[in-house]
DNA sequence: TTACATTGTTAGTGTTTACTAACACGGAAT
DNA sequence: ATTCCGTGTTAGTAAACACTAACAATGTAA
């Protein structure tokens, strides 16, 4: 991370956020943070202004590619298990990309009461609608299971989200693309009429 | 929280914990704690020695009562979805009394390594294999879907953290309590030959 | 060359905050 | 009545840290 290649901006954010990840937003310096960018103090503060500048602004960068929307409208084939799995995981791939920002995002969320104004807060929420409406549709065509939709979007979305909410050292001793493989196919299985 | 019949210990601890787990460790001074409890903030110092103390003492407290490994040898009757309800009620219940440690714990572990030391830290890796045990001995009582099972021992230890994590706000439109049963019922159907 | 933009350097300010020292007070036990 | 024990109060220290000011150096484009 942070080459020289970029562009200072690109190299300061980068390294600030591989800390925030790691450490906290409020335990890394900004003096830590230049170091890493192999920059000077000052040139942070040029580029960014204040500290958690730097934060808002790698949250809107992150915030901009949601392409989950478009998957529900293109990608579907109304076969549970096929759909689920697909849908997962694109939805990893996409969190991965954003992984760190998200999970510093999770982390400050309770210290910057106007993180919840973000776009990124609401993506997750966003999902779970668009599952439960896939969901009910499922149920009209008679593919699925008579309960609350809600509950197995939540479920889903919940499920693809081990890993990035930093719980993922306790259980340690299986591979994340396994687990959600096998989570989703039993889950797809229990509600499969 | 914190009301005087309280001895001063405790109303410090209980304070502390509250505003740890509201807005991470680090965002809170002990002035501020020493005011929710009523107290001087030298009192919170002759108790306490220092702030990070505050958090080692809840979290050795925290981690003296853990009633799953009894669970598993009394309660269990072998059948599949009355016993993950029964697990999840009891494990939730247990949650709900460290919630506030317990997630406090989550968010610092990253900023205090000895903390991975601690015996909550331990405590859902082993009841992840508590569960991947039991489901084995289903699976050769026949009773069980033929899968690794690693993968519904974390999806279920999992699942039962929502809402103790931190992401509950996320999906605020279901009650917990629904949620769980939904999904685990639908999760037991799943793993059901 | 000149002009401008980008970064570095150095030295600082002001604030926050964990933690200490020293002394005072009241109540309960002896 | 004296002795402590737990607590309050007040004043303070020392360090960390976000952020600023002023100027120098370097490179790039005109």
């Amino acid at each position: 991370m942070a080459t020289d290649s970029m562009d200072t901006k690109d190299k300061i954010l980068l390294a600030a956020i591989d800390r925030f990840a790691e450490r906290g937003f409020r335990s890394v310096t900004t003096k830590e943070i230049a170091n890493a960018a192999s920059v000077s103090e000052m040139t942070v503060f040029r580029h960014f202004g204040t500290k958690k500048n730097i934060l808002d602004y790698a949250i809107d960068q992150s915030s901009h590619d949601s392409p989950m929307q478009t998957f529900f409208k293109e990608k579907i084939v109304w076969d549970l298990e096929t759909d689920l799995l697909m849908f997962s995981r694109e939805y990893r791939r996409h969190i991965k990309k954003n992984e760190k920002v998200f999970r510093v995002f999770m982390h400050e969320i309770r210290n910057f009461p106007d993180l919840e104004q973000k776009m990124l807060y609401k993506n997750p929420h966003q999902l779970k609608k668009l599952l439960a409406d896939y969901f009910s549709r499922m149920q009209e065509k008679g593919k699925l299971l008579q309960t609350e939709p809600e509950a197995p979007a939540i479920a889903v979305v919940f499920l693809n989200m081990v890993g990035v909410i930093g719980v993922e050292e306790m259980f340690s001793d299986i591979k994340d693309e396994d687990f959600i493989k096998d989570a989703i196919r039993i889950f797809a299985r229990g509600l499969t009429p």
